[in-house]
Parts: C-alpha cells; sequence; structure tokens
DNA sequence: GTACCTATGTTGACATCGACAACATCGATG
DNA sequence: CATCGATGTTGTCGATGTCAACATAGGTAC
C-alpha cells in the first residue's frame, strides 16, 4: 500500500513498482473483473506514467500470470499447513481440499486469475515465470493418489485424482464465482461447515 | 455458415447478419479465447461494416450473453432428452450430470461463455434477455432435491444440489478449459466413461 | 570524488477496439 | 409510387497495449 520506505527522490524511481503493480491490479480485478484491468489504469492509481509497468512486466498476461502465481504459491503454503501432521491420507486429501475450498473464499481474485482463460496457457516458457501451479497440483494429485484404498490399479487412482479435483475445484470455482447463495458461505464458519459436508459426499 | 438465402442485392443487407455474427463470434472464442473477441473482426468476417453489429446487439457483452444463452438452451434440450423416460431419481440426476459434461466437452466455447467471468451479471434485465440459464440451473436442482433420500430435511437437500453440482460443474469445467490429460478425454467413449465414474463417487 | 552504466521511469506515437452520431439503402406498407 | 422503419456504412472519439527514444538516479570502477 504505502509506497516503499526510500522512494527515491520522493518522485521519480518508485522504490517497489512490481509489488504495487501486484495489488493495484488485484484491487482492480476485484472492482471491474479480469477483463477489466488495464496496465494503464493500473499505472495511474500507483502514480506512475503508463508506460511504466512494462520495465517490470513484458505484458498485460505477465502481470496476471504474476497474480496468478502468487496465488498458486499462497495455496501451496496454505495447504501444506493444513496437511501437516496428519497421518490418515483420506484426512489429508479433506485437509487438502478445504483449503483449496477456503483459499477460493478469501482470495477470489487471485483464484479467478489462477484459472482464468485469459491466462497464457503453460508451456516450457510459462512453466518457469509461474513454477507454483504445477506444484499446486502435484500435490493434490499426490494427495489424491494416496487417499484411493491400497491395491488399486494405477488407471483408478488417476480416476479417482480426477474425481476429488473435480469435487474441490468445482465447489471453490462456484463459491470465487459468487454462485451459491450468500446464506450459505457468508462466514467462514458456514462455509467450512458445507465445504466440509460437501466433501465428505466424495467416496474413492 | 453460408450466407442466407436472400442476401439482399448481394451487398447491403446481409439477410442473416445476427446469426452470422454469433456464429463468427464462436468461431473467434475457438481461436482467441473470450478475451479475444472482438465486435469488429467479427463483422470484418461476415463481410460487414465495423458498426454493423450495433443493429443487433447493443454492444459486446450482448453478444456474449446471446451466445451463452444458445448455450443454455441447447443444454436443457440436450438435459431434458437424456432424462426423457427414466424413472429413478438418482439415474436421473446422473444422467443430467453426464449430459451437462459431454456439453462441455462438444461445446466447450459456449461453456466457456455461460461461465465467463466477462458475462454480465444477472440481474432482472438481462434474464429477460437470456432465460435459459436460469431453467438450466433450476432443472439441475430440481434432479438433485430428488436424488437424495426420501425424509432429508430441506437444509440438507440443498446441500445435496450443491455437492451435485459441484461435481458435475468442476468436472465439466476442468474438460472445456482442457485441464485434463488429452488421453482421458480424447474420444467420446472414453470420455464418458470416465465422467460416469466419477459421478459415481457422489453419494448423497 | 568523478565519470560512466544500468535499472527504472517518462513522453510520444501508432494501431486496434468499443461506442456513438449522421447518413445511405432496401423492402414492406399505405 | 411515396414514405418509413429496419438494417448497413462512414466518420469520429476516447481508451488501451505496445514500442521507441529519451531522462534520471544510484551504484561501481577508477
Amino acid at each position: 500500500m504505502a509506497r516503499a520506505q526510500r522512494a527515491t527522490s520522493e518522485t521519480y524511481h518508485h522504490g517497489d513498482l512490481r509489488n504495487a503493480l501486484l495489488a493495484a491490479a488485484v484491487e482492480l480485478i476485484a472492482e471491474r473483473g479480469v477483463a477489466g484491468l488495464s496496465l494503464r489504469e493500473a499505472a495511474r492509481r500507483v502514480g506512475v506514467s503508463h508506460a511504466a509497468p512494462y520495465r517490470h512486466f513484458p505484458d498485460r498476461a505477465a502481470l496476471l500470470l504474476a497474480v496468478a502465481d502468487e496465488g498458486f504459491g499462497r495455496l501451496v503454503e496454505a495447504a501444506r499447513a493444513a496437511m501437516d501432521g496428519i497421518e490418515d491420507p483420506s484426512e489429508r486429501l479433506r485437509a487438502y481440499g478445504l483449503e483449496y475450498i477456503r483459499f477460493a473464499r478469501r482470495n477470489p481474485v487471485h483464484f479467478r486469475v489462477m484459472f482464468s482463460e485469459e491466462l497464457p496457457k503453460p508451456d516450457a516458457d510459462t512453466t518457469d515465470r509461474a513454477p507454483f501451479a504445477t506444484v499446486a497440483l502435484e500435490l493434490l494429485f499426490e494427495a489424491a493418489g494416496a487417499a484411493v484404498r491400497p491395491g488399486v490399479d494405477a488407471e483408478d487412482r488417476a480416476r479417482a485424482a480426477v474425481a476429488a479435483w473435480s469435487m474441490t475445484h468445482g465447489f471453490a470455482t462456484l463459491v470465487a464465482d459468487g454462485r451459491l447463495p450468500d446464506e450459505l458461505v457468508a462466514d467462514e464458519r458456514a462455509a467450512d461447515e458445507l465445504a466440509r459436508w460437501v466433501l465428505l459426499r466424495l467416496s474413492l
């Protein structure tokens, strides 16, 4: 928010433009949606010229990608913390799912960007610039694979992962997009409880 | 596709501009994504001037809305046909889900637009211009409500609907966005089978 | 300490887009 | 056959993404 400690000479050289732009982008998207994000408006809001952002992001897509990766990073962190110490594989998977949904509820902007169509498709190059997305999904597939009864073949293990992801991602999407009745997800407690209930309908 | 029967005077007055624009829009979105849809490019592709689309759609959002409603219409039609004649409520719900997912696979562009963030939020006015969206969701909630064991209270019935929607919508979203490994959903048969398997993990 | 050098900002320009206004054309209706 | 409304066209405006050319500040090498 507040301009970084040492804004050089109080005018030229912002000092922390990259982060300021990220924050402004999130704010803007919250107000106008992903499509409403404009580099010029973001620049305006942090008080720099319209071309300044290009010193930090090659193009608009890169800014979106940065927001997405920030989101995936936070998700991975939260999920790891939530699963930490839990032994039972089913419980671990549920803990991940719950955190995934909680994340979507608390960071709807990030979540929407993370799965936005506007995001450049991950290729070799993009993967470098957004490492966390891969990690987050690997974590999920691991947890899901471990949660199926032992002795199940690889194919069904993959299917189980898809089922778990579908359920979790579906619910999270509905929450982040505000498609569920407000009273159902108004406060954290109610939302958590509903999420838990929904995740329990999943039998792998 | 082909210009309507009587393109008046072969030049002025296209004859079926509205539909031509819809088709062009879908094509464009398939190539460049929803964000890549531009009224001017659509106009160019059907061979009219850049302002012609405004005679049929008040703005860009309206064109998107029309694509979405076309999609919801087709979905409702397909879902009704699929459920027709099936008695068992659980089977009916599964039939809907399967059709929902099949629709997403076969019409990924429509599906993405239908749930795109860019779509104007449904308010009283929009509902008039896009009646099918409501119908499609009502149909789902009915089917889900009927599928839970009798004697369950209203609250759990609503929860069940959310769970069913989450699972179905989640999987459909992953498919439409191409996030699942290609070999899993390459041909219709494999995709259907996987969808069935996934939907069977749902126990209401 | 001073003279560069590089990272970071700024100004100015161009093409594209959504949107509107003013004008043109066609076909149906009297 | 004259008129009128629906449908297209041209011209224009402001906003945007992106690039090129220029400016500035702060650190580094001597």
